[in-house]
DNA sequence: AAAATATATACATATAATCGAATACAAAAT
DNA sequence: ATTTTGTATTCGATTATATGTATATATTTT
């Protein structure tokens, strides 16, 4: 269908147009997250992170596979020339700005920690 | 401020979130257009058409000029990266597809034939 | 001057997005 | 079997967005 392509391009930059989600991708492009590592790194609620992880997943940028008692979210592949565009460059210059650098390197010090002794935030 | 960048960004993604504000944001990578060409090429009421130029204007995508009684639009310089990669992904990628293609067709009709009041005045 | 044209805005309304609080669910540990 | 832990969903309230109709503004033509 016609409408198709253009439909998948506006529903592409409505799930990066909240800042949260945002903020979430930027750390999706480093590594893959289980939810509560995303919910501590941005010190971010529960529902919230998990709302939106929601509408990523639904929007096709990222995936999901459970581990236990964990869900690890991870970017999925670029599915258009457009999303491999948009990846590349939130790899090349987002991580430098100051807003995302400090949520990735606050994301760092929580990877190294083990999952169990993570404490609830919101 | 730290949230500047973010919301920059947001910003952005929200502005291209909707479909006619894509379809006009990819009419005006090929070149500069007045709303009533806009409204032609995409056969969409006046309102909606500036309206949207309104929006996008506001995100900082565009930028005009009055010309007598014409207002005409044309995308701004990117202001970041991000916007760098999009507009250049935007010119190498989205023309091609169809919904795309039969825009920017008819949108090159419509600028072939003179404005109405234009032929008057020469 | 009035009429015509291009564009923008106001108002009312419908639809969608976001959020916190409470709750449900499912796997793991006890 | 019960509790704990990580994650997802429902509910209700609030706010934001998109749209059509009507109207306003500004420039040009007559």
């Amino acid at each position: 269908m016609m409408e198709k392509s253009i439909k998948q391009y506006s529903k592409l930059f409505k799930a990066l147009s909240d800042e949260t989600r945002l903020r979430i991708i930027v750390l999706l492009t480093e590594r893959e997250l289980c939810v509560c590592q995303i919910e501590e790194a941005l010190s971010l609620s529960q529902v919230k992170v998990s709302r939106h992880l929601t509408v990523l997943r639904y929007s096709g940028l990222v995936e999901n596979r459970q581990e236990g008692i964990w869900v690890y979210y991870s970017l999925a592949q670029p599915k258009n020339k457009i999303e491999e565009g948009l990846f590349e460059s939130f790899r090349k210059y987002l991580y430098k700005e100051d807003y995302f650098a400090n949520d990735l390197l606050k994301m760092k010090e929580c990877v190294l920690r083990p999952l169990k002794t993570i404490s609830k935030k919101d």
